[in-house]
DNA sequence: TGTACATCAGTGAACGCGCGTTCACTGATGTAC
DNA sequence: TGTACATCAGTGAACGCGCGTTCACTGATGTAC
């Protein structure tokens, strides 16, 4: 609970998106409500209203503060692989799933919770700029596969978008029943690592 | 709309699993109520407890049908594309997009209506033959790799399940905002294809 | 420094709504004789 | 074949609930003079 400064909260609207995340982190994506978060922030919903046009518009704020993380995590490890195009592109592939861990609720608000990336210009940008870099990664790889062999860099990076976010959704939340004796970590990882050498972009034995 | 026989519905206990798969189709996992379900068998939303115990179990039974389907898909696939492991595995990948795309309904409600696998015994039962059949055709696959380089056939079936999944929720949705310039079938088997070459199990040029 | 005043972030009551669920009931169906 | 009756699938009214949203308001804040 934020400490608050008499009258006026301080900082209502941060306030109302970190209740949202958390509520939608623990409810689900149908649990987030509107009256709720705004009493987790000890305000009345009315007080919502100052800060934003209604429901969908705080859940489209969330998400969209999500893949500006998002997108900044993803760049960071990018960077930290330079100069080798191989050693970037997985620092970023395991940047999508550390994301997704440390921050579930974003994650949920940006792809489980049915709102469209196009509902607001702000979250399209931040939308556009996550995927921009992970096909930029992948583009970058790409480069080092004779031309004749090279798949398209779009559906290289479309590959790997596909399997992270399935291993994300089937074996690293929670879900009952959906158990594997691998950690999502490892899943994907060795996962990407065939992937990788099936593009003759790794050694058979390494 | 179902002809009814008079006063009594005739079969309203699968009306009811018709209705509410449409409606989950057309209005997300969020927007499937019982009492909509019930208008659009013609019913009143009393009706509903005559055959199921609430909403959730409704839900409940439409994802173990469409487990049941699934699994059925699955094994009929991999059946024809017997004596070879191989072709087995490929039609039997191509027979899980093929089922998200028929039975957009019953893969929302299997996957994303957020009920537990473990909510009923026959959905558990359900769910498990389907993931049993999946496993079945990447064990025999894996026998074709040398057992020294030879992944888990769990890890196998996971990444592959993963990658489907993915490709399923990010590219064969109607997800506005997430498109590719590649159908979702050809992600899939390309992304297949290059996973299985980078297990060895087909050549290099094919 | 002190006062008047504009701004605006919050209140609290109210609304209409559709939801899931319950209950006593009714009337169609099918079976025993 | 006809009748009495048990079964049970549906009705319709009612419930309490929490939701998102609106509105006139109030009182804290900060600025101009």
């Amino acid at each position: 609970m934020v400490k608050k400064r008499g009258y006026h909260h301080g900082n209502l609207r941060q306030a109302l998106i970190d209740a949202a995340l958390q509520l939608i982190e623990v409810r689900g994506p149908t649990g987030f409500t509107l009256s709720e978060a705004a009493k987790q922030a000890g305000v009345t919903p009315a007080a919502v209203y100052r800060h934003f046009e209604g429901r969908e518009d705080l859940i489209a704020e969330a998400a969209r503060q999500g893949f500006a993380m998002f997108g900044d995590l993803m760049q960071y490890a990018y960077d930290s692989g330079q100069p080798s195009a191989l050693a970037a592109f997985e620092a970023t592939g395991r940047a999508y799933l550390a994301f997704a861990r440390r921050y579930p609720g974003h994650y949920i608000a940006m792809f489980e919770s049915g709102i469209s990336v196009n509902r607001t210009p702000e979250l399209a940008v931040a939308s556009a700029n996550a995927r921009h870099v992970l096909e930029k990664a992948a583009t970058e790889l790409c480069e080092h596969i004779p031309p004749d062999k090279r798949p398209p860099a779009s559906m290289f990076s479309a590959h790997i978008w596909a399997l992270s976010h399935g291993v994300v959704e089937l074996y690293a939340r929670n879900s009952p029943g959906t158990t594997s004796p691998f950690s999502p970590e490892d899943l994907l990882e060795t996962g990407i690592g065939i992937y990788l050498r099936g593009l003759g972009l790794i050694a058979r034995d390494s």
